[in-house]
DNA sequence: CACATCAATGTAAGCGCTTACATTATCAAT
DNA sequence: ATTGATAATGTAAGCGCTTACATTGATGTG
């Protein structure tokens, strides 16, 4: 009997059931290839013994993990909840664990991330968007750890996406309050430094506006944090314009809910004096009041497919294939036609009491 | 020069920089063991191959992995953002990485991930709340990981605990309503099998209107994953009831933007109609039409907390020492006298335009 | 100048597992 | 019984790193 502080080994189990450490690890790995008498002892020995495989040596005999990293910007607001859980739920039915880090929105922290993923195993990583340094992925390329980039649709990028068209779905946004008679649009943008997402969101609405005969160079844009009270902030900065706004496109449901907040702060009804749009519709976007008119992005099915697309990449050394998913616009109440009298009838198709809608129509993408 | 399309080892490196393995480990690890021109030798030597370490061979010799594991019962709403984020901050500050996994208030998933985290070479834990199998305890004690739970404080526990008393708070809170006047209390309880969070939550209602002689044996209780929906369901069937409750008190505030959501579909109004209260305080509360009356939760400070007392457990061997933060009421909108009468003044202390208040007086714990 | 001291480096033994290959047992067919 | 094929198990060589211990060489001392 080994020292009994001491954590079992495969060994340990093999000299208490009698066999080779082979046929112990055998009845772990591929228990058909061992007859069930002996099967049975080595699992009496397991048990006996409170044997559990030390995961690094199996790693460094193996150097397979079964594990998946995923690096997101950030786990405070809910903008990648949905489509992170969708991607755990798809990679545990395919025999993958998920291991999420969180970089802040800051490179150096998501560098570091990205090597402390790899430098445990991580078989294979889901990344937000495309921006990052090419030595980040010259890295992933000479340590042969496969990665695949979401929430961003790039056929450009260095690596696969399964994502969206970020700004193309603005640019319909946009396209639907300029037809609401916008003129006077302003938007708070996420940061786009280092932000793919960010930046071609903003790029949507000011191509719309160049389409539209509107002057996109004229666009009130700043840029905010994706935190409530940064876009309440901004959005009072904007309101302190004159002309005044119409209109405020938010880069997210985040900064939206903030200058929604930040309205009814100021008096503002929206909206009756002010619109303001959102974009990923998560939660949020439902509960705020008025119910925000957004940008809906298919979570759940991005996460989904993300998942199998990187476990196809991780399994059968595939190169991966990108796609892009639909989003469409979420009708709700804040967003309504420019100039409309207070109280007026909200414009727009309303469905239902609490009502969400989405106008085939104004597919996006 | 090794083969250039395999990942380059500690061996190559040594080889290239002409001098043994250990002088280049030594150089990794002890930098002041070798000299500085040895050193700058094997650095260009590491920055030539592009070398990274493999960790799990690190991991293997060395058995320590710089990093600690979280298990959240989930993702997907922002119950656990704020404090794992600070959690995480503070870890970052130790020289720790975090690793994410989370368990959809599932226990057998739960138990994979921990043995997943233990198994990846976590030096510590950090779990949520204190219900799970004697078991895991069990085998996080012989595999020698510390562990620490959060979110819930109890002294009673296998492992030390950062957390704040759960009865305690939801007796304050119902305290509070039943001196507004309230004497139909409902309640909307999370999941309280394998949460004992949740079981508190509800113990606490019910203690307290013991305590100001009502039978809470009479409270109607109705139990619901923490969801929007699950929550205006819950709601909707708490208002069919005869006689209707005049409160219904939600396990958080999840459940309770569910319930707000669903009375605006029956056309009920809150607080005049109907009182809502909700628990954690996280954005959701805020932003709410009418906003949430809930308690407080110190989401930062329990994540920093926990970070800290973990790393001591981890680095020192330290048993780890329990704490109990406090948390208070913060009073908005949603919680108002019983019968008041439709359009009649809010009464409950209430500050500034989107105010939000705690009134010392109601700290709890 | 011989020798002790100490800093810098090298040697080599693991860490616990997987797996290619070698060996032995089993059993049906002759 | 003998043989050959095949199934079951054992042997042992790594995987890439850390580290106790050994070796070397420089420096200072009596």
């Amino acid at each position: 009997m080994p020292n009994p502080e001491a954590i079992p080994t495969l060994g340990d189990v093999a000299k208490m059931a009698g066999v080779s450490s082979a046929t112990v690890s055998r009845c772990l790995n591929a228990p058909d290839r061992v007859v069930e008498a002996t099967r049975q002892r080595v699992q009496e020995a397991i048990e006996a013994l409170g044997y559990t495989p030390n995961f690094a040596a199996r790693v460094m005999a193996a150097k397979s993990t079964m594990t998946i990293g995923a690096i997101i910007p950030t786990m405070e607001n809910a903008i990648f909840a949905r489509g992170v859980q969708a991607f755990q739920e798809e990679l545990h039915r395919q025999g993958y664990t998920l291991l999420v880090a969180s970089s802040a929105y800051r490179p150096d922290i998501e560098n570091e991330q990205i090597r402390a993923l790899v430098a445990r195993g991580a078989d294979g990583l889901l990344l937000i968007g495309h921006d990052r340094e090419a030595e980040i992925y010259d890295y992933l390329a000479r340590q042969k750890v496969p990665a695949l980039a979401a929430w961003s649709h790039s056929e450009a990028g260095q690596i696969p996406s399964i994502g969206f068209d970020n700004a193309q779905a603005m640019f319909s946004l946009t396209q639907e309050v300029i037809k609401l008679g916008h003129t006077k649009i302003a938007m708070i943008s996420g940061v786009t430094q280092g932000n793919d997402r960010a930046r071609l969101r903003l790029q949507g609405c000011r191509d719309a506006m160049e389409a539209n005969g509107l002057d996109a160079a004229k666009l009130p844009v700043i840029e905010a944090a994706y935190e409530i009270e940064h876009g309440a902030a901004a959005f009072a900065k904007l309101m302190a314009r004159s002309p005044r706004p119409s209109v405020v496109m938010c880069g997210n449901d985040v900064l939206a809910t903030g200058a929604l907040l930040c309205a009814q702060r100021l008096g503002l009804a929206v909206p009756e004096d002010v619109s303001i749009t959102g974009f990923d519709d998560i939660e949020l976007a439902r509960v705020t009041n008025p119910a925000l008119t957004t940008v809906h992005v298919p979570h759940r099915e991005m996460g989904g497919k993300a998942a199998l697309e990187l476990v196809d990449m991780v399994k059968n050394k595939s190169p991966g294939r990108s796609a892009k998913l639909p989003t469409h616009i979420t009708w709700r109440q804040s967003l309504g036609p420019v100039g409309d009298p207070v109280g007026g009838p909200v414009v727009g198709p309303v469905a239902g009491p609490v009502g969400d809608s989405a106008r085939p129509a104004s597919e996006a993408s």
